[in-house]
DNA sequence: AAGGCGGGGGC
DNA sequence: GCCCCAGCCTT
């Protein structure tokens, strides 16, 4: 049987032509820029990723600057985007692509997928824009569009169907604008062939070849599996302060938020006495313990809900903390959103 | 195959 | 609240 995709190629490049999105990373596709787009955008939206995207770049224009630059560095570029593995994996491929690459981002997907950060969404991506190799990239995007298209009610979730996809895809691919076709869908994914609010199909330039469309199954598509619930987990969590200066501590390296700084922090839902007590065992001797307002933050996975505690301190005892005041917590550590609440409240106070 | 890993925007 | 986003890595 004919492949029910064909069609949809020059349907598709020509919209594109018509009302792709000015983007920063698209008025200079140089492999570089491609590659640290591509990272930003994972489970990332185009709008967050735009004001760290000029930055990021300006401040380290190059591979071989991303590979020199000092992790502190990278942090604060990343701060608040996400995902921090991201930004660590990027460095760890820029250093592998200066030593066994001679500095240029090889093009192959197959030496992409090397690549720590760079799975097949990535390698797809990077191969077709940035080099025109006709290549797949299947993201969210694409899965959606093409589960609607074809009517395909497999469970997009599955590793399997995404390879599936894939590989239909890659009997369709235009040997002359790969990186077009690639971007004209991912662009009608998020523009057009909608996932949370109605599609507007009125405006898609496969409405006439979508099977979805043909059934009004649009909503219906694609099939995905459940999410789990999230756990909650209560933090109590101390705003030291010291002069004008707050405590901070830096997270392991791996894990949940790594690398980033902290303010002090234990598991539980602690009263006064017991943050005084827990004071006491790191080494602390409060002055006072001041409830300020409660706050809570939701991972993907984790729900924190945190009982915030001010505590002057007279003498810092303990070696365990660094101590920031406004422009440090500003201009050099990176601190996770969570604690934006806390942070806020030192910034207003202090 | 399943779970860990951020944060925010839109309904 | 809930969904899901230009996903990847580890277990």
């Amino acid at each position: 049987m004919e492949n029910q995709l064909t069609k949809i190629v020059q349907p598709l490049l020509c919209w594109y032509a018509e009302n792709a999105r000015a983007l920063p990373w698209r008025d200079d596709p140089t492999p570089y820029r491609v590659w640290v787009s591509e990272i930003m955008l994972q489970q990332t939206r185009v709008k967050a990723v735009k004001p760290y995207f000029e930055r990021f770049l300006s401040e380290l224009p190059t591979i071989s600057s991303l590979a020199d630059a000092p992790e502190e560095q990278l942090l604060k570029l990343w701060e608040g985007l996400g995902y921090y593995s991201r930004v660590r994996n990027l460095q760890k491929a820029a250093r592998v692509v200066m030593k066994n690459y001679g500095g240029v981002l090889p093009k192959k997907p197959e030496e992409l997928l090397r690549l720590p950060g760079i799975g097949e969404y990535t390698a797809g991506a990077v191969a077709s824009i940035a080099y025109g190799e006709p290549v797949p990239a299947v993201d969210g995007n694409v899965l959606r569009v093409i589960a609607r298209v074809t009517g395909d009610r497999s469970n997009i979730s599955e590793t399997a169907v995404k390879r599936e996809f894939a590989d239909r895809l890659r009997k369709i691919y235009p040997k002359k604008q790969a990186g077009t076709f690639t971007q004209s869908l991912m662009e009608l994914g998020a523009t057009v062939c909608l996932p949370n609010a109605e599609p507007k199909c009125g405006e898609c330039p496969l409405s006439s070849l979508c099977t979805a469309h043909s059934l009004g199954a649009q909503r219906e598509l694609p099939i995905k599996a459940a999410k789990k619930q999230r756990k909650i987990e209560e933090r109590t969590v101390f705003l030291l302060l010291h002069e004008g200066r707050a405590a901070l501590q830096k997270r392991p390296g791996k894990g949940l938020l790594g690398g980033l700084w902290e303010f002090p922090n234990v598991l539980g839902k602690l009263s006064p006495q017991e943050a005084a007590e827990q004071l006491k065992i790191l080494g602390v001797t409060a002055e006072k313990i001041v409830p300020i307002p409660p706050s809570k933050h939701i991972f993907s996975h984790i729900e924190w809900h945190m009982t915030n505690y001010l505590v002057p301190i007279a003498l810092p005892e303990t070696q365990a903390f660094v101590w920031a005041g406004q422009r440090e917590l500003a201009e050099t550590y990176s601190i996770p959103a969570a604690f934006g609440k806390c942070l806020a409240y030192f910034m207003r106070t202090q």
